[in-house]
RNA sequence: GGGCGAGUAGCUCAGCUGGUUAGAGCGCCUGCCUUACACGCAGGAUGUCGGGGGUUCGAAUCCCUCCUCGCCCACCA
């Protein structure tokens, strides 16, 4: 690769032109391929560090929340790829069963059709073509937004290769006896027309009324019980009624019989601890078809269990239900029958009252539909034991969870964990691999698809359901690297990875189940960090989403201003675990800090590349101490400290030993400190500073200037790797064009070395002196309205350190537009400034000076600095604070002292010489 | 009902285990088109760190309490 003549900078940077061209490099080059032999655990000399990456759905668009996500994971992994790991961040989507089956199915209902009409294969064709088509989207977005992902590992949770891991995970699970077929009440989607895990079963609080209605008591005319329900609809599926034994009201009728209203059969009255006297009217009534607890109830008392709903939600006799529901309310959906039913009972009297109740209504993750409770048949993992482990990986600190307070989140979840409900009624997923012979009621379940039954030779049919997408998505860390194959190379070089980003939304739906997963199948936790980031709002504080309309397309950031400009934004305005909020409406305002930072930075390339020229530069270390001016000590000492700050911001990656000790569990993974820090150095110290005063240096000939232009390529060149991570492509575009230099150890910035500290360096902190002198000449001159071309000659009046002035009194000159004498005394009007290390500046400004405010200011200043002191001395004078306080604290606290008493003492002065000069 | 988090400058937020005079970005004010950058430069203003109490020599930071938001979990019909 050949370094463009400097000439050739292009005044304003192109983002579109710079990000594909270097992208395409990347790629051409091979710099995310992954190379498992490489990694230590297959006999290679690096370590290996790997991210997989949370799969989108197949059918997703970018959005800013994957923007978010992607860049997190992608900062770490180019700063991890530079630090010499065996790098491997693999992508891939998720097949999402019931998100992609809904979009099939809408464009059929466009057409008029439905999946039943087509069957089975022919829907599963169609969607096979649709996600052929537009599928995989989502990935080529994400290179567009710098995504430094191993493409050639690519994977999808329905290809083949994961098929046969999910049947493997399948049936090592029913060989261990954790699947097994459950009958029992799950959540119903009558929309989606598939059951639905707790988890997909969200909660949502609702204003819901509870009814109050009779049940007469058989035999005793005028006598009823009052059963209180937020459900009257599923009253025809009423079986008993039930009181609490020890509720003294009703224990009388226990055993006695109520006539169902509308239905008008005869059911029991039944004891039951599950009735709680305290609530409503004591009495519940019974349905178990149709509630869990009722279910658990009617198990209990060994009850009928009469299904009075379809699939689709309407009422109706589906199984055992008799003649139960009556021919009006047949077929009707099931609120409509809540208001008929309603109306009905208060025809006849039998509504007693109506109130007003909140209660937490469950609602189908995908369609908001409310869930219907439904007495089925379906295939369930039993969990406790998987999640034994996975909680002792945390608790041991085998895996960390950050910010730490998941981690409660986490342990109190997998504590309370239920059975897991993975079979839904769907056609798009993995089908599950079990088969039924009619003959005998064979099961057989089986990594191979089967034609005969193995037992008795009799036909065989397949399960009709596929599995949860989520029991695809929980292999994700192995299945993608080869498993079962436990041979594979990847497996060995790459598992267990290192870091799983996502957002807390998904915690239980996959993190947690991925942890039980690698422990179940691999022996050992899929990863050791679990970062949860925030989730991208707007400025109400909505999350921010396509449906809602205030979402930000990332791809209109990037081609406003650039990738680096999105990925620096998002980073830097995201505090551990915390909420990013943008606005939609304001582009310009919400991605400002990322697109001023990428222009700055642009522009201090062109300048610094334009004035160090194209021919080679000396190495810093062929320089000798003697030769570096003060600002290069300094910068070079800013550099180091940049350097430290960014590493102790990022890491450590992983922990020292199998587990995270006390001290490292919770460090790094600032990724907003690092930014930060990054920005600082090369926007506060390199360019404010260091850059002006090198101005003159380098455009003068000589031994000087070589130093000048190694310095301030070395640190330039470092200042690029430090940001690489975050802003990646204006960083590798400028690198490249820096000139030869030894420091070059690779052809691309993505794969060069991050830096390491310098050599320390003597006197390093002498140019803050000069700092201070500029920035108290500045001020001056500002206060005082003195014109900007105006030159002002300013006098040192009394230094300790007169060389060091006397040396880089020009250079104060020329950042203040300043004449500086040393020593010496100033007739008339003059300015007064105490430095920090005791000098005494004096700023002549002919008849600029209004003596009176002057010397105002200056009383004023005086007047706080001696109350701060008094109290400060108060303090010092404190016994409990000297013996108490830590000895530096106190010694600073002293030194401190001494310092302002010497200011006070010289504000005096100079009010007392104001005065004398009046 | 249980648990968790947040409340710091006009806005969005940093502030790690208590220790100089509480910070950044954006916005605002003043002055500058100083030949890298007006997406910039120089200077500047703005905070009883949600209220109250406590511990401490010292609290934005630890404890208690109250107020206001937000999130997660939950089989009281």
């Amino acid at each position: 690769m050949t370094t463009p003549p400097t000439a050739e900078i292009p005044t304003q940077y192109d983002p579109a032109a710079t990000e594909r061209e270097w992208y395409e490099r990347w790629l051409a080059a091979d710099a995310f391929t992954a190379n498992s032999a490489r990694s230590d655990r297959a006999g290679g000399d690096r370590d290996p560090f790997t991210i997989v990456m949370p799969p989108p759905n197949v059918t997703a668009v970018l959005h800013v929340g994957h923007g978010l996500n992607i860049t997190v994971q992608d900062v770490i992994t180019r700063w991890r790829r530079m630090r010499g790991d065996e790098t491997l961040w693999l992508p891939g989507t998720d097949h999402a069963g019931i998100a992609t089956q809904n979009i099939v199915e809408k464009q059929l209902a466009r057409e008029g059709r439905t999946r039943f009409d087509l069957g089975r294969e022919a829907f599963i064709a169609r969607t096979t073509e649709f996600v052929a088509d537009t599928g995989g989207t989502i990935l080529e977005q994400l290179r567009s937004i710098g995504a430094s992902c191993d493409w050639t590992r690519t994977a999808y949770t329905l290809s083949s290769e994961l098929s046969v891991a999910v049947r493997e995970a399948f049936v090592q699970l029913h060989e261990r006896g954790l699947i097994y077929r459950g009958h029992r009440v799950i959540h119903w989607c009558p929309r989606c027309l598939t059951s639905l895990s707790d988890e997909e079963a969200e909660h949502d609080e609702e204003a819901g009324s509870l009814y109050h209605i009779r049940y007469p008591v058989v035999g005793e005319p005028g006598k009823w019980l009052t059963v209180a329900t937020t459900r009257p609809e599923t009253m025809l599926g009423d079986v008993a009624v039930a009181v609490n034994p020890n509720d003294a009201r009703y224990k009388s009728l226990i055993g006695r019989t109520v006539m169902l209203p509308i239905a008008q059969i005869e059911i029991p009255i039944i004891a039951d601890d599950y009735a709680d006297p305290e609530f409503g009217t004591g009495v519940v009534k019974i349905t178990p078809a149709h509630d869990p607890n009722d279910f658990e109830v009617g198990k209990r008392h060994n009850l009928p269990m009469p299904v009075i709903m379809t699939a689709e939600g309407n009422i109706d006799n589906v199984t055992d239900a008799g003649e139960r529901v009556p021919p009006e309310l047949r077929g009707v959906d099931r609120f409509e029958a809540r208001s008929r039913i309603v109306a009905t009972l208060k025809q006849g009297g039998e509504l007693e009252k109506i109130e007003p109740h909140k209660h937490a209504v469950r609602h189908c993750y995908r369609c908001g539909t409310v869930v219907e409770p439904r007495l089925s048949d379906q295939w369930f993992v039993r969990m406790r034991e998987l999640a034994a482990p996975a909680l002792e990986g945390v608790r041991s600190g085998r895996i960390r969870i950050l910010p730490e307070r998941w981690e409660a989140v986490y342990v109190n979840w997998l504590e309370g964990i239920r059975d897991w409900n993975i079979s839904r009624q769907l056609w798009w997923g993995h089908r599950i691999p079990v088969w039924y012979c009619d003959k005998k009621g064979c099961v057989t379940v089986s990594r191979e698809d089967i034609t005969a039954c193995p037992t008795c030779g009799g036909a065989v049919r397949q399960d009709e359901d596929v599995l949860d997408t989520w029991f695809s998505s929980w292999l994700w860390p192995f299945s993608t690297l080869g498993w079962p194959d436990t041979a594979s190379a990847d497996l060995k070089a790459f598992y267990p990875t290192d870091d799983l980003v996502t957002a807390p939304e998904i915690l239980f739906f996959w993190v947690a189940r991925m942890v039980m997963a690698g422990y179940a199948f691999m022996g050992d936790a899929p990863f050791h960090t679990i970062y949860l980031h925030g989730t991208v709002r707007d400025t109400e504080h909505v999350k921010m989403s396509k449906s809602l309309g205030n979402g930000i397309d990332p791809l209109d950031v990037v081609r406003l201003y650039g990738a680096d400009a999105l990925r620096y934004t998002v980073i830097s305005g995201m505090g551990m675990g915390a909420d990013l909020v943008l606005d939609p409406h304001d582009l310009e305002r919400s991605f400002a800090p990322g697109r001023n930072f990428a222009t700055k930075l642009w522009n201090i390339g062109r300048f610094l590349l334009t004035k160090v020229g194209d021919e080679g530069v000396a190495s810093i270390d062929d320089i000798d101490d003697s030769r570096l001016a003060r600002a290069d000590r300094w910068i070079l000492a800013r550099l180091n400290v940049a350097i430290a700050e960014c590493n102790a911001a990022l890491g450590p990656a992983r922990p020292e030993s199998a587990t995270w000790k006390a001290g490292e569990l919770r460090s790094g993974m600032r990724l907003n400190e690092y930014a930060e820090t990054a920005r600082r150095f090369v926007w506060n110290e390199l360019a404010d500073w260091y850059l002006e005063s090198v101005k003159s240096r380098i455009a003068s000939d000589g031994d000087d200037r070589e130093v000048a232009r190694a310095v301030l390529v070395h640190a330039f060149d470092n200042a690029l790797r430090l940001l690489h991570p975050v802003i990646p492509f204006i960083t590798e575009a400028l690198w490249q064009r820096l000139p030869e230099r030894q420091a070059r150890d690779s052809e691309l910035l993505c794969t060069a070395a991050w830096p390491n500290g310098e050599r320390d360096l003597a006197g390093s902190d002498e140019f803050e002196r000069v700092r201070e002198c500029v920035d108290a000449l500045r001020a001056m001159r500002a206060e005082y309205a003195v014109p900007p071309g105006r030159m002002v000659h300013a006098v040192l009046v009394s230094t300790p350190s007169p060389e060091l002035y006397s040396s880089e009194g020009a250079l104060i000159g020329q950042l203040a537009r300043a004449t500086l004498t040393i020593g010496g005394r100033v007739d008339g009007p003059a300015m007064h400034a105490l430095l920090p290390d005791g000098s005494d500046l004096v700023l002549s400004l002919g008849g600029l000076v209004d003596i009176e405010q002057e010397r105002r200011k200056l009383s004023v200043e005086m007047a706080q600095l001696e109350s701060q002191l008094s109290a400060l001395r108060g303090r010092l004078a404190n016994e409990s604070f000297t013996s108490r306080a830590p000895a530096h604290i106190v010694e600073a606290e002293r030194t401190k002292e001494r310092d302002w008493a010497a200011r006070v003492d010289g504000l005096r002065k100079k009010i007392h010489s104001l005065g004398a000069a009046h």
